[in-house]
DNA sequence: GCAACCTTGACACGAGCGTGTTAGGGTTAC
DNA sequence: GTAACCCTAACACGCTCGTGTCAAGGTTGC
């Protein structure tokens, strides 16, 4: 048995067994239910708690937005639309008559079409 | 003078005074000042805060959210993080098709449409 | 069989978001 | 020169986020 409970589970990752309840509710960590319905955290769902808790500390980020992030992933037209306008920014003649800002914003469709996940399970 | 002031703005965009005052405070739109500090607002300007209300009410995204989206864009950093982190969920089918995250997710949009009697869904 | 765990639900609470409104003071238009 | 605008600052209010705590009831370990 490598499942540990939620309150063994908040002990080894740094969150409490109330955030890791308030974590699944937000859908970010999801861990499979005893016969009973106990969480049953196992080494992935401890794995990802732990880098979970990494990020947010590390860029002071939140939940929510760890959530929208992976709301924009999950939904294509969402993200082109947040994406476009976005790189309409400071279109004033002014700011385009560089053209830096162009080949940034072409970079960074490089880099999001470059970091599409194959959906590996493991 | 094709610039606009604040309450001028409002109305051409759909927007109230205090939300173009709210969003700049936000760092999405920031118009010119004029001398004396007034807001002008010009076409581009106009264009943008059109285009954000549309961007927000057909997603239902929050002004936040837009600029978290921008925070990720700008900080090359962050985006990788956050998208090694999505990247790396161990997607099992029974967390897909469960659904619990996504009826989360609409029942904060019951709740949002419920505040607002006018546009009930049937 | 009972202590020690687990479940969901709820109340609480400070911080932030999205909005209106009001107050006190400067600016513009005519 | 005054009415109608603009500015910032602030109070207010309901909602969401991130947390803790507590209650009522089911499960597990020994």
């Amino acid at each position: 048995m490598d499942a540990l409970t939620v309150n063994e589970a908040a002990a080894t990752t740094g969150w409490s067994a109330r955030m890791l309840r308030y974590i699944e509710r937000s859908g970010l960590v999801s861990p499979p239910r005893s016969a009973a319905g106990y969480r049953l955290y196992g080494p992935a769902e401890l794995q990802r708690l732990r880098t979970l808790r990494e990020l947010l500390e590390r860029h002071d980020v939140g939940l929510a937005e760890v959530g929208f992030a992976r709301r924009m992933r999950d939904d294509a037209g969402l993200e082109a639309a947040v994406e476009e306008w976005l790189s309409a920014q400071a279109l004033r003649p002014d700011d385009v008559s560089s053209g830096e800002w162009l080949r940034f914003e072409q970079d960074k469709h490089q880099r999001l079409l470059a970091a599409q996940p194959e959906l590996e399970v493991r």
